[in-house]
DNA sequence: ATAATAGTGTCTCTCAGACATTATTTA
DNA sequence: TAAATAATGTCTGAGAGACACTATTAT
């Protein structure tokens, strides 16, 4: 107990079916006990990429959309050690899973998430919240979708995360004067029955203009 | 370059007359370079608590209002050392700020702020950036005033910090429905010519709803 | 033709921004 | 009484939210 650590721990989120769910890794070390997937930062990684490091071979990076959340760094936050954790949140498309190799990880819906080490439980419940926020003035929501996906898809995954329900015409006026996301000429045909639905792709070029726009460095 | 260390640094605003201004401290190694105000995390003392103790004798640390605002990690920041940063913003009003003892502190307007070490230039930007969005949805320029302001002087707070003048009843309007301030029986009077004016201050329990509104843990 | 989902427009109300005059004090 | 600052209300335009019907496909 006479030296400060340094790790990072993420929260994934991602969309299955009518669930957010969360990425989680047993700890080791009791049963029932689960944790945020993170570690240790290396010497000679940044911050970022300790966080990446992390989800590799659980998430496929490329997909992932990663920001940092904040630095927990209280004396007593983990027994016997003196730990500072600077937490990120990860949207991860359902696509982006890797297939779970074995019973080291899980996904576990939000509404269901067991008991976690630490204050793990407070960091996810602090995530949720910039989530919901970051949904609501930001347009962000696709980063939980596959490349190409319809209006509905989007609207549904809006509802998931903010746990309410949105007027269809409203959010999409919204969503299509945000200017984030475009039309492509293609249809999801095929699906069920009903008509088929134009799928969106966000903008190549309105990651950059979201990154100028957003608050966090 | 085997360790990773770990500091607080911290990016306190002050307003004298008609600049917003900033707490710099000689960095010691050049002769005119500056440095944040921050320093080592003790083993037994929380990151906020490092971040106060920084501020000690600087400024009244009962009368700032602290934030944590971003962890910087990039291995090359620092030369020769791998050294993360958790940086905090701090709001000071005037009157809290203690007699410089030495040359050892100044305070610089921001459009005047010197070379900085590192990456602290970097953080000050952002620092700015940060205070002039909270300023646009959460009233919380008060904290750079005295407990008891007129409305005039809070306006004027405002358009110093946010660098464009505003509409005296827009803004009225606009901090009053807010529900944060609250009058008081006081005027300020004796102070020059004019109308003296009505002394407000902010609502002691709002400190608790700014709190639970916050978006930072 | 029926069931299922996609796609579209209008009205209303609230809120933000522009704007000028009266009120109260000191010198 | 002149100069200085405080205090106050209205109009207008834009955007948000409520709301229902038509279009296109598969079975």
């Amino acid at each position: 107990m006479s030296e400060i650590t340094l790790d990072v721990r993420i929260v994934v989120f991602s969309l299955d079916e009518d669930t957010l769910q969360v990425l989680l890794l047993p700890c080791g070390e009791a049963p029932d006990c689960w944790t945020l997937p993170g570690g240790p930062v290396q010497v000679d990684e940044s911050l970022e990429e300790a966080a990446g490091r992390a989800l590799d071979n659980r998430v496929d990076r490329e997909q992932v959309y990663l920001e940092q959340l904040y630095t927990y760094g209280e004396p007593q936050r983990v027994p016997a050690r003196r730990l500072v954790s600077v937490s990120y949140f990860a949207l991860s498309p359902a696509n982006a899973r890797c297939a779970a190799r074995t019973e080291s990880e899980r996904w576990y819906p939000l509404e269901k998430v067991p008991g976690l080490v630490h204050d793990h439980a407070e960091i996810v419940k602090y995530a949720l919240r910039r989530l919901r926020y970051k949904l609501e003035y930001s347009a962000a929501g696709f980063q939980l979708l596959p490349d190409e996906f319809t209006l509905s898809e989007l609207q549904h995954t809006y509802e998931i995360v903010l746990g309410e329900k949105l007027d269809k015409r409203n959010f999409r006026r919204r969503i299509l004067q945000s200017n984030i996301i475009e039309e492509t000429n293609h249809l999801r045909t095929g699906e069920g029955q009903g008509r088929p639905a134009r799928l969106y792709r966000y903008r190549p070029d309105a990651v950059a203009e979201v990154k100028a726009r957003r608050l966090f460095p």
